[in-house]
DNA sequence: TACATTCATCGTCGTTCGACGATTAATGAT
DNA sequence: ATCATTAATCGTCGAACGACGATGAATGTA
């Protein structure tokens, strides 16, 4: 039930290094990618605790499990959080490359 | 009222103090109104040249003059830009305050 | 071998977005 | 007065979004 969050970080390698101003189109789907309440909060989520699986976010937004895996696969495809399998469950994290060029494109607004 | 509209500065009054952050809601909306390309170039445009009429942004940005209309619309509603009406046309220029606060909402995510 | 757990994917359905042309309102010019 | 210009609004239509339940694949356990 709950997660025995322990292991090393989900972020395994990023070492945060020159982040490259995106293009408006790029920043423009990053944007989209947090244009809505439930995925703005999934990233609160997964800052407080630093990484958890699906499940944990499912229980903390209270929205279907399919819904919820929605939300996470368009933050993974755009590249601002980052999962891995772990056995039968995936461990989520920010990550922080690409939160750090969202922040960029939008301070060089 | 307004009228005699001159060549001034469209921000009239835009302090740019205390800048209160955003709630998840409010900056889901704000990365909503920029999750679209053609709404994030009317925001460089604006920035480039201080400030512009509507026609000037549907030649640059080649979309039908309704289109425009809409986009600068809802990044006005947003609190993103704002227009004062000066004659028959409106003049449009980035709200310091509205981008100010997009800025720390993001960057404190 | 099952069987349970976890999560991604699929199918559906109603809502919203985004583009456009057409229309309307307001202002300026003739 | 009439006409031209500018921009917001309206109506439409196809595409995308967002929610859910159902299904399926992968893993762990008895």
């Amino acid at each position: 039930m709950s997660t025995q969050a322990r292991q090393e970080p989900c972020e395994v390698v990023d070492p945060a290094g020159d982040i490259t101003l995106p293009d408006d189109d790029t920043l423009a789907a990053m944007m989209k990618a947090l244009a809505h309440p439930a995925r703005v909060r999934i990233i609160r989520v997964l800052d407080e605790r630093q990484a958890c699986v699906t499940g944990d976010v499912v229980i903390e937004l209270g929205l279907a499990q399919s819904t919820v895996s929605e939300h996470l696969r368009i933050l993974r495809q755009t590249g601002l959080i980052q999962g891995e399998i772990e056995g039968p469950r995936t461990r989520y994290c920010i990550s922080a490359t690409g939160l750090a060029t969202l922040k960029a494109g939008i301070a060089a607004l």
